[in-house]
DNA sequence: GTAATTTCTTGACAATTGTCAAGCACACCC
DNA sequence: GGGTGTGCTTGACAATTGTCAAGAAATTAC
């Protein structure tokens, strides 16, 4: 997934702006299991996936739980921590070798002074981060492990096939043998 | 709560702004159960609440979840909806008379034209649905219903008390007799 | 390829939560 | 202020889900 197409699709990018983020941005081949940001460390970059999986989790007591998972194509803007100017209180983790492209803070505020362009960009992604948590919230609000599940692998079809199923699990906060269960019964279930 | 002061706290707003603002806007006294839109309805409208309390609800299967609740001096943008240009998929109805100020789309988009910093209000509104959402998401991932009560409690304390209990219960994807029981426990324990 | 590690599955059981229903308490309306 | 309705509480039971643990399967490393 190329990431100026990504861009444009998002909004229209004029050449000076395109050009002025080519200076900035930093392109990372990274392998499995590399951390993107850690946990209490001040986030401090906005992310694209141009090819890989990733997800990000935290603690709750001793048990982690997955907060969202991306694949190539999606833009990763820590929002929660970025607005706030707070420590993250996620961390970010690749979960196949992924290519990413980076660019810090500091550089995305000169080029939002610059270009209102950038400003939109973020604005369009806090959008879509507005309807992705909506849609996480009906989620979690389903009562059924079972049901959660269904939905979730209407919703999220292509993760549903790439990611481990615990992360999955601890997404829908359903234990993962609970979920391994289900997934036994559902099998059953359509065969016969 | 003062309309003007709860704006000037998100953005600094100047003189003409506020002006051409009071033109088209509307203040409504409704009584309690009064409805502001319904569910399958284009929202065309974005919310102040002057005085009263307010909730959002929808319905799964047959049984009613709330979405959220808001007391006086929040904004109501309904932001999933007014971005998408779809139908509500929820129902706004206040839970105690209140005084309302509304802006009708049309309006609001004519203002964000002439006035920039109507854009910034938008801007800083989703700025705060993104940290409500975010923490949404972690108090309903929390496993147990009593520590899931407990935590709304601390973030919520306000409308912990003025809030009936099944809407709370329904906020938190509890059985409203689960939560009555779990409230009769609780005060067991802090009296022994 | 094989060993080592990790992840997934499954069993038995316990804890939690939901369901249905009945009684109680409270607020609201004339 | 008494009747009416609504919401809260509580009991008995059933369904769902979590816990702990052990074995199977898959993946990774060498």
């Amino acid at each position: 997934m190329d990431f100026f197409a990504a861009l444009t699709k998002l909004t229209p990018l004029d050449q000076p702006a395109w050009l002025d983020l080519q200076q900035v941005l930093c392109r990372r081949d990274l392998p499995r299991g590399a951390i993107l940001t850690s946990e209490g460390q001040l986030n401090e970059e906005v992310y694209f996936i141009e090819s890989g999986l990733v997800r990000a989790f935290y603690f709750n007591d001793d048990h982690e739980i997955t907060a969202w998972m991306a694949a190539e194509g999606r833009f990763i803007w820590p929002l929660p921590t970025y607005l706030l100017h707070r420590p993250a209180h996620e961390t970010i983790q690749l979960l196949e070798p992924s290519v990413i492209v980076a660019v810090s803070r500091r550089d995305m505020d000169a080029l939002q002074q610059q270009h209102s362009v950038f400003m939109d960009i973020q604005h369009r992604l806090m959008e879509r981060y507005i309807i992705m948590y909506d849609l996480r919230v009906q989620l979690l609000l389903i009562p059924k492990a079972e049901d959660r599940m269904t939905a979730f692998g209407h919703s999220f079809a292509d993760l549903a096939q790439r990611v481990p199923m615990r992360y999955i699990a601890s997404f829908l906060g359903i234990d993962p043998s609970t979920l391994s269960r289900l997934r036994g019964n559902f099998k059953k279930g359509t065969n016969s």
